[in-house]
DNA sequence: GGATGTGAAGTCGTTCACAGCT
DNA sequence: AGCTGTGAACGACTTCACATCC
């Protein structure tokens, strides 16, 4: 499944419908049209043909779209048909909150493992809390663990100092995808993907837009 | 201060050199160039002078940047040389993580209320663990303490079906910034602001890398 | 009739090359 | 000599209009 010249924006997009089909097909709703995704989406109705002409054809003309099998259709796209399973390293405060947060299992992404350096009397403590057993280990088993596990995917949620280390450590045991929550740039060889979500950021383009 | 056509991706790599900027400057940089700054960042040279180009002059033709001087500029434009105080509205894990996230504190973003519709005793267990007294609200007097505590940003951490509800208190409070982490589209009137940060369309996003 | 699918037009953002200072 | 500042070229994404099909 290859396709050359696909925007970054219209896979965020995709990501989005998924989101709102599922509320409308939660509703009930069996057929929708661009229009009406578009609106629940608050983007534009071309926009939205416009994202999936990238991928095929999906609607019926003078029809719409079968909300279900759209449904499917863009999960695929994303590659969210099949189950991911991630390793959380760094369980502070918010390495806790993602461990336990729902959200992550309706979608197929599934947290495997959880890495901590600090002994676990005192990470276990914070574990009990969340109501989900945690068995925390040492990052330097990073890399048989992930073999064992199959671990695809790794979320750094460790202190900005340490972040580059232990995505040297997720390169080394060959995690090809690496969600980065420290608030800095960490970097990785080619073929391995780095997506931040840098809170901060986000609260800078508020600041911004509210001063304006 | 009033900037028309300025790409938010703009102000979003403005953000990111403000942060490579401190990292430059903790290690004792005083004049950066348009490259070197541009390569700490992942980004490009003529970008950074670009970017900054919306704004003003702020380097020395044949020398560069004053890293002091130029990471002070950026945040004034940011409009982040104002501390800006904020709400969080959901005191689960998330909004438990956020309360204490220390990143926010070194920025000039500060939670001065925390509110939740589950009775204290519950949500007071778990303030307790994260080692900073909170003072947990009902969601009933958001009006009012914004008001007394010049509340500026609400960062919404409820559940999804309890997201818009929230909003619309908000907006009735006249809190002109949101933040929203519950996945699911919120909306609010012109001249209100919503930033969504969405865990799961970033990771549909790593997925989607990943596959092709 | 009505909504999709899509080339073409338009808009927006990035890259480039070089003029302009220091 | 070196690096910034910037108009102009380039490329990418979005919007539009309409041909196409149910």
């Amino acid at each position: 499944m290859k396709f050359s010249k696909v925007p970054e924006a219209t896979i965020r997009r995709l990501s989005r419908y998924s989101r709102c089909l599922e509320q409308i097909q939660a509703k009930g709703g069996q057929v929708v049209s661009s229009a009406q995704l578009a609106s629940k989406c608050a983007v534009n109705a071309p926009q939205v043909r416009k994202d999936l002409a990238y991928f095929g054809q999906f609607g019926i003309r003078g029809v719409g779209y079968y909300a279900g099998d759209l449904l499917l259709d863009i999960k695929r796209i994303l590659g969210a048909d099949k189950e991911w399973r991630m390793a959380i390293i760094g369980m502070g405060n918010l390495g806790s909150a993602l461990y336990s947060y729902k959200d992550f299992l309706k979608q197929n992404y599934k947290i495997v493992a959880a890495f901590d350096i600090n002994p676990p009397q005192i990470t276990g403590r914070i574990s009990e809390k969340l109501g989900k057993p945690i068995e925390i280990l040492h990052p330097d088993t990073l890399k048989e663990v992930t073999k064992e596990r199959n671990i695809e995917i790794g979320i750094i949620t460790t202190p900005a100092d340490q972040a580059q280390k232990v995505a040297n450590q997720l390169v080394e045991a060959n995690v090809r995808g690496i969600l980065n929550f420290a608030p800095t740039q960490i970097e990785a060889p080619e073929g391995y993907i780095v997506k931040d979500v840098f809170f901060t950021t986000v609260l800078d383009n508020l600041a911004y837009l509210l001063s304006a």
